[in-house]
DNA sequence: TAGGCCATCTGGTCCT
DNA sequence: AGGACCAGATGGCCTA
């Protein structure tokens, strides 16, 4: 990760006026994935590039500096567009490997961190339960591991239960807690 | 209709 | 220098 101390930034009117960002994409498919989603997605984006095209504004001759400025933008709007594809990619499965009630309803991001992390830590306290802060395969203890379900913020969050609970206590937690996330408590 | 969630655009910053 | 990453802004869709 990098630095996270930024200055505050102030939202700037776009460089290139031939739209403003919502205008750009105007009909946007339902969130969901699949032959139908991406089909439409391609479809959608060829007319929001044909939009372009067809802008109002005169498109800068050949060679010139803003075409090329502008060719930049286009090109990095597409890199962008493919990286957050990627990572909704990995959100979606993500999603597949949680087990969370409701299944007809997709989770939302939020959600499926969320879950995910406790999740994990449930998963952790009860390996680290059954064997005793001991993992096969390791000769040592897991300082890590242990240190990891010794923090407070655990007791704090009140998703998970101390160490001490029974190995199916962790799990039996999570599911309540998955539960209770979908009733929106 | 308000609010939540999302996709996309955009420009700044960081990294290679 | 160029690409990756990040976060703000914007507007569309959906649901309560």
């Amino acid at each position: 990760m990098k630095t996270k101390s930024r200055p505050p930034r102030r939202r700037v009117p776009p460089q290139d006026p031939e739209a403003t960002p919502g205008e750009r994409t105007p009909d946007r498919p339902p969130p969901g994935s699949g032959p139908d989603a991406a089909k439409a997605l391609r479809s959608r984006r060829a007319r929001a590039q044909g939009a372009r095209a067809e802008g109002g504004r005169r498109r800068p001759g050949p060679g010139s500096r803003r075409e090329s400025s502008v060719q930049r933008r286009l090109e990095s709007n597409e890199r962008e567009r493919q990286r957050m594809h990627k990572l909704n990619n990995a959100f979606q499965a993500l999603r597949e490997v949680i087990p969370h009630v409701r299944a007809d309803k997709k989770l939302s991001k939020i959600e499926t961190l969320t879950l995910a992390k406790n999740y994990i830590k449930s998963l952790t306290a009860t390996i680290l339960t059954m064997s005793s802060g001991r993992l096969p395969g390791l000769d040592g203890p897991v300082p890590k591991l242990y240190q990891h379900c010794q923090q407070p913020q655990q007791a704090a969050r009140g998703a998970l239960g101390a160490s001490e609970a029974p190995p199916e206590g962790h799990l039996q937690k999570f599911s309540t807690q998955i539960h209770s996330f979908r009733e929106g408590s």
